[in-house]
DNA sequence: AATTACGTACAGTTCAAACTGTACGTAATT
DNA sequence: AATTACGTACAGTTTGAACTGTACGTAATT
């Protein structure tokens, strides 16, 4: 037997969690939230910040934070059940979509806001280009003005490529 | 006029490679290696390590391990040039295609390393499949592997969007 | 109205990544 | 052969993110 032998349901879902979150992780989560979203997605039922607690052997107050990142990307959702007073946090169904969605929109959010900044700068050089005496000078603006043709043209590609990417799970 | 005036080329450069380090921070660099690439990536001809560590503000030290990062990802190539010993390092060519390239390679590798990952605690699960007496722990482990198949399938998707994504410039 | 249960803001602590300076091995120069 | 110039390994330091415990505001319970 090789040397990865869990045997009861809970060292299993340790093991899963360890591997899942490195998946999650790849879309920008940070260890600490990808494994608190892991948790949840393996629990048959929503779970109080207290469960997540125990679960995980971190304080409420990290659970806490972990539970606003994860809302605030859309990842989970606040569940209400008759009786209970605490609150019940739940995966987002869909998890493929869930996460490209988000995954691409913060791309793309990214991409507008350099291109914006990079166009803004390109002004500034074009009107730095005026000013220029010596001749090196001019050169090195010069240069400047093709890379930053280039940066728009990496955003352009960028931005295309993110368009041809479709959230939805084939 | 806006509160974004830069005047020399200085402060202009200054300030594109700040927001072009955003962008390329997106892609998994460190906002270290992206500025040290940026750097390269403006400056008009390949530098050494004393070059970059005056640019930057930073030691050699840590320009040369950020060298190493870059050079890891095939972001940077070493440039030979007569007479100068000092190493000599420029940007790759092609700044697109070399950075969709790493990005997409590097989510299939871990996307690969996490289907086999998961394939192999699948089994697991069975095993303990069988070994199950009390109803609850059937029902536990009958979620879990519903859960594993959605995970699999969840890589699944993943491959196939990481290969409808091609690294070249549009 | 008083008490209890809950989520979170905040200040302090822990821990890992980035960075620095020194020391060393290697290769070019003398 | 001796010296100098260079890149990097390594140990110690700094810095920022993650985490903890306490304190507080709010809402449910008594």
């Amino acid at each position: 037997m090789g040397g990865n032998d869990h045997h009861n349901l809970e060292d299993i879902q340790m093991k899963v969690i360890h591997e899942f979150s490195k998946t999650l992780e790849m879309f920008g989560l940070s260890m600490a939230d990808s494994r608190l979203f892991v948790t949840l997605y393996l629990h048959p039922s929503p779970m109080t910040l207290d469960e997540m607690s125990s679960a995980l052997g971190k304080s409420k107050t990290a659970m806490s934070t972990g539970i606003r990142n994860l809302s605030d990307q859309g990842l989970v959702e606040r569940v209400w059940k008759k009786g209970v007073r605490k609150d019940l946090y739940t995966p987002t169904t869909n998890l493929y979509k869930t996460f490209m969605t988000s995954y691409i929109q913060k791309w793309q959010t990214a991409v507008n806001e350099q291109e914006n900044e990079l166009a803004a700068v390109e002004e500034q050089v074009q009107a730095n280009m005026q000013r220029c005496v010596k001749q090196k000078e001019m050169d090195e603006t010069a240069f400047l003005q093709e890379r930053m043709r280039e940066m728009v043209h990496f955003h352009t590609c960028l931005s295309k490529a993110l368009q041809s990417l479709h959230p939805d799970p084939f």
